[in-house]
DNA sequence: CTGATTTGTCAACCATTGTTGATATCGCCG
DNA sequence: CGGCGATATCAACAATGGTTGACAAATCAG
């Protein structure tokens, strides 16, 4: 039987701070480029330990991408969303939850989970939030732009899109065009429906 | 010396065909992902041809990235940007040479020469097109959004995005709002034309 | 034909990296 | 103390994949 008061000497606590050093590093590099054996450097363990820690370096991503998930970014009631979502594609320090997508998009070990997650976490929740037809792709648009913008500013570093000021209010701009499909979008495709 | 009318046994012909095969291979997969072998595989030559051909994969990959641009799509006359590359972005058939940004984007080894190409390929002749203040960060922001569509549709495959029908004319209109962004993204500029 | 140059192949190298099994060490219970 | 399980280390494995050098074969000059 396992110990109730245990995890005292290390155990629980080593894991987590593995966890951690495997966020930081997801976030800011890609699936292929983080290796165990920095992470095992970061906390100053053995590779053996990370590895067996989690059971494969697919499972410690896995745990890494849901454990850095923005979720509560979704509890911004509908008005706000655009507002909240650009501070927060501005501020990469606030969270490594879009960087850790952003980075793993086109890794194949992590594109079926990083799908998952984004339909999951993103695309779902925020279509629930809006009204009117289309509402499952003007979300997923929403995303697209937002993880367009987080790739080129924070990965590529293409820099007109580094100015906070400028990016800023233009980012936010553009995310409410695709909530509020109201005015530039809408026109005319009431017969479109919302698939699936 | 090299010979003049030569290069008609083997030789250049099949420099072009590995180049080919390297394009459609980058354009479907990650630079990780791309094996010389599989490259050699698809040519019917050996691994150690294709490496001598161009030197390294690096430079094979920067020869596939210069081969794949499509530099002509900013040919497009101001009016007519939005629906061209909506359409382009809604078709991969007609091109790798979004695919083959996209896909490499987060891969340390192309980072750099990807990051060149997106400021000299698209976003400077883009901003030059447009007038008014900001228009290297419009430009940006709308090659941010059509990569950002592109890795979520052909890469991704988020279900929402799939529908030609759908996807089309909203893409459209976010471009459009991207170049056109005079104030707080025009509420009505129903001048956009739906082609194809 | 002979020899040199290009074009291509074969096998091996070498570094990287996830993974695994044997082993040591610490905390605890009886 | 002595054993047990969890914790952690070490060394080694195995596979991958880019790279390299020696060599065969085709092409062309003379």
């Amino acid at each position: 039987m396992r110990p109730k008061k245990c995890e005292k000497r290390s155990g629980e606590a080593t894991r987590r701070r593995i966890l951690a050093a495997a966020v930081r590093r997801f976030a800011r590099a890609s699936y292929e480029e983080v290796k165990l054996r920095d992470i095992a450097a970061d906390v100053g363990v053995d590779v053996a330990l990370v590895h067996r820690s989690f059971g494969s370096k697919e499972q410690l991503f896995a745990a890494a991408v849901l454990d850095a998930c923005p979720a509560d970014l979704l509890s911004a009631e509908r008005g706000r969303l655009s507002a909240v979502f650009a501070n927060f594609a501005l501020d990469p320090q606030q969270g490594d939850g879009l960087q850790i997508f952003v980075r793993s998009l086109t890794s194949p070990q992590a594109r079926n989970l990083v799908r998952a997650c984004c339909n999951r976490d993103f695309i779902g929740p925020l279509a629930a939030k809006l009204e009117g037809p289309g509402a499952q792709q003007r979300a997923a648009l929403f995303v697209s732009c937002l993880i367009g913008f987080s790739l080129l500013r924070e990965v590529l570093r293409v820099e007109p899109l580094l100015d906070d000021e400028d990016s800023g209010p233009m980012m936010q701009r553009l995310l409410a065009a695709c909530l509020d499909e109201v005015g530039p979008f809408s026109a005319d495709d009431q017969n479109s429906s919302q698939s699936s």
